[in-house]
DNA sequence: CTGAAAGCGCTTACAG
DNA sequence: CTGAAAGCGCTTACAG
């Protein structure tokens, strides 16, 4: 390894620099960077035109270590559904915008949760925003120690002292029953997974709660183990297999999961969809309105719950002691070719 | 708003906590939390508990001031590929390991460059990691001038004075071509995007050269406005509406590319594959190895090359000064149900 | 509005 | 190995 012969590094330029050259106190310098800052129009004028010509970034770490770090902290714990790549685009679009940056953490790991609780009291991160799962309570006290907001995004956690911004879960699963009930299918089954997490256990609620409002009976269950493609397919293998007479429709946790199912349906089993077993799905995923799987799907609107989320986020920020919201905000279900059977 | 009469915030605890109450010197603190920091241990032992009891951990933003930030920055510009969901996921999870943080920098925005410069001046990110785009001379420069490492991961960026993580996107190219001329194919088409990306370019010219090299020509190119699904659709409804011989085989640039052209194929056009058309694509994504799709795709090794990348940046971070290197790694052809057709 | 000064929480030579 | 002290780059009362 040889060492490159490139320019030494230059010394980054720092509040001092900026000072001396335009010949006022660092002191100076600060406020006229701060929009709150109080600075004579013509002052400010002058040291941001010096602050420029030097190249002068203020050095967050410096500056958080007194006030606030910029830093948003998102945890995120699915890296399999795909939806998540698009509020993650989202997510950090919108900090961004707040001239805040996104320090994505990953909680796959056996040791995340503390992983997590560190980061929060390390970086001091300005708020923290929980994808799609539940929030362990270490979390939630580590945060509240120090004042620290906190968003659960997709899931709701009452009571946990977070905001909250979801769908509700439960509504989810009657829209899906009304739908396909309004579409002709009398043998609805579920499929999702064995966890025992809060949303699986709603959507399912609401279905079943639904279709037996309506005079019928659940007609089969999946479970995988997880949300994904192949838990989705083999749930689906083993409801199919299951079951003497297939049920005319399954409602599926979400798209992932649907996918993997559908594809069971036609290549293990040959059933036609929408003919023999309509599907709906949850997310509207990339592929939801591919032509390949064409998936009547409830959609959440999520462009606008990232937004309020790091809306109410910043609102709790600036005001300090807050108490948090909860919003839940209204999905709908788009049809597409999986649920055309009339009857 | 009401306020929440939840305890007010405790006031972290910080070094100095921690040197009162084990009688010590905050220095001897600082030394008894670092691992290379000198200090007896017996001295360390007792820190450490006392550390351990009142909660203590290290203000990183504190001390990145005056050493490392412990943040390394990802920049990524591509969220429409699920395969950056699976990256990301690397990435953070390998960067976690090595007890830092990730800083997710979206650049889809118009001022996203300038964004992305300001963030390394800002933040000090002790390295940058650039997915899969070509690193503006503007960055580099601010890097370089700050000392921060730089990789550029899936893009060959020569000469940028980043280290390189990648495969060989020219041999890609040759890779399709031949597994679809031993395949029987003979009348070879190429899906990609009009930008002008080295990338694109390469994998491109690598299928021409090598269809050439064996007596063939190129009998089509479509090309997208992105590399999306809808991208891929469009492209391939073009490509087949304007030739007069319908192509009997389409390399696509990648598999959410791939994918967009089999739909069309299959709805549009009522095509069959692989008997009337053959397809490869690149990436290996989720959906490739679906029973809707079953794609034979040129597959990267990413998680050798996440490794790869981190472990690279770490010790230029380490080793200071150190030249980058340049890793091109092997990819290699998975056959699945799209190009099953034998002459 | 502006400057001098203290302080944020940590690290790092420098003596001992 | 340990402590006292200076310093990192910034912010924020406090006087003027």
């Amino acid at each position: 390894m040889k060492k490159t012969d490139s320019a030494p590094a230059t010394k980054r330029v720092t509040i001092t620099d900026v000072a001396r050259e335009a010949n006022v106190s660092i002191a100076a310098v600060s406020r006229a960077m701060n929009p709150e800052g109080s600075s004579s129009p013509e002052m400010r004028r002058r040291i941001l035109e010096v602050a420029e010509r030097l190249g002068y970034k203020p050095n967050r770490l410096a500056r958080g270590i007194k006030s606030q770090s910029s830093l948003i902290g998102i945890l995120v714990t699915n890296f399999e559904n795909p939806v998540y790549l698009a509020i993650l685009s989202e997510f950090s679009a919108a900090i961004q915008r707040h001239n805040c940056h996104t320090l994505l953490i990953n909680v796959n790991t056996e040791k995340s949760i503390s992983e997590a609780v560190s980061l929060v009291m390390e970086y001091h991160v300005d708020a923290l925003i929980v994808t799609s799962a539940s929030v362990p309570p270490e979390l939630v006290e580590a945060c509240a120690r120090q004042n620290t907001p906190v968003a659960i995004f997709g899931r709701d956690g009452e009571d946990s002292g977070a905001s909250v911004v979801t769908c509700d879960d439960v509504e989810m699963g009657r829209m899906a029953a009304d739908h396909l009930i309004d579409h002709g299918y009398r043998r609805l089954a579920y499929v999702g997974a064995s966890t025992k997490e809060q949303a699986t256990l709603d959507r399912k609620r609401g279905f079943i709660e639904r279709l037996e409002q309506r005079g019928l009976t659940l007609h089969g269950v999946g479970e995988g183990h997880r949300h994904s493609y192949d838990a989705g397919y083999e749930a689906t293998c083993e409801l199919l297999a299951s079951t003497e007479v297939i049920p005319d429709s399954i409602f599926y946790f979400d798209d992932i999961m649907a996918c993997g199912g559908m594809d069971a349906i036609r290549h293990e089993f040959s059933h036609r969809i929408p003919q023999d077993i309509g599907i709906v799905g949850v997310d509207d995923i990339r592929f939801a309105s591919s032509k390949s799987y064409d998936l009547t799907t409830i959609c959440q609107p999520f462009t606008e719950m990232v937004n309020k989320t790091v809306s109410l986020l910043f609102v709790r920020i600036k005001q300090g002691d807050t108490a948090p919201d909860r919003i839940i905000m209204p999905c709908h279900i788009t049809q597409r070719g999986t649920t055309q059977h009339v009857g």
